[in-house]
DNA sequence: CATTCTATGTTTAGGTG
DNA sequence: ACACCTAAACATAGAAT
């Protein structure tokens, strides 16, 4: 339609659109950092589900909006993730005496102490698996992101369900049992 | 050179280069899983550290490669995103009685519920903010992947020293100073 | 706040070293 | 296993909705 609507080269107007070069730092404008934020948080947690489904590996995504809300995706689901982070994930070196170490000690050797800097100096417990558990059975339901009004009438029931069920669970476990 | 071996149209020895459509199906061949997963990886980590640049958000990646390693990156490190997601992740609401809700309530309000659930549950404090902070510190400086084999003797050096400087402190902290 | 559009910048599959 | 290459697929800035 509207054949003679075609793009001509006298348009002298250029327009400023299409992706511009990005610059590696905090964007000032509080509006498009939302904006932003918005669109790269889509595709972070894309990226990462893609490399979940493509290699089949565990992984977790976890992350505070500028107004503090929290995202998050894990596969097969974040706590499970966290879980096996702060159990095996960094392990417990720290054995070498850093002091006497040479600094000839090869690239590997010196990864793997900052890996495991990372799991050392804390063991704190967490005590919420419970009401977790429920919650990111909910939460890996909608994913991370899907659209729930594409959801269908049976679907948006069974959520209902859901719903009911972990507020059921959380009464019992405030009240103690 | 060779302004002869131009590519000619009669080449019917088509290349199959390029990026070609990617099934969303884990990948049989362990070989090129190895290969995906390397490249794959560096994006994920890629976008997430722009994310945080570019936005300024606390965000942490974990994930278990097929070979069960462990890669990682947090900012402003992962441990202190986990504490957080663990604490306040999970928003305190559960105000509305959803057993008296009908199944009518609408798709936002089901988000809504959705999102406060995983902001609920607890509320406790994070107190590893010293080392956690010299931690970062280092691991800001290797970044989550840098081929540290390409630094110099000096960096290692450095590397070294800092290293040394954490574990003091560490001590430290543990000892009760 | 998210989402659509388009022009452009970025990523990466498959090949090669 | 990584590093580099190319071209096709993909992500996204800025604007509008």
């Amino acid at each position: 339609m509207d054949s003679e609507n075609v793009p001509n080269l006298s348009d002298v107007t250029k327009k400023t659109k299409g992706r511009q070069k990005i610059e590696m730092k905090t964007i000032a404008n509080k509006c498009s950092l939302q904006v932003t934020f918005s669109k790269h948080r889509t595709g972070v947690f894309k990226k990462a589900s893609e490399l979940a489904t493509l290699c089949g590996v565990d992984l977790a995504v976890i992350m505070f909006s500028p107004n503090n809300h929290v995202y998050s995706f894990g596969s097969p689901n974040v706590d499970s993730v966290i879980q096996r982070y702060t159990t095996e994930g960094p392990p417990p070196l720290f054995t070498q005496d850093l002091n006497e170490a040479p600094c000839t000690m090869d690239e590997g050797e010196l990864q793997a102490h900052l890996n495991c800097l990372s799991n050392q100096i804390d063991a704190e417990k967490q005590r919420v698996e419970d009401l977790n558990h429920l919650l990111m059975a909910a939460k890996d339901h909608i994913w991370w992101d899907v659209p729930i009004e594409s959801m269908s009438n049976a679907q948006l029931e069974k959520y209902h369900k859901m719903l009911k069920e972990i507020k059921l669970k959380h009464m019992r476990h405030t009240h103690g049992e």
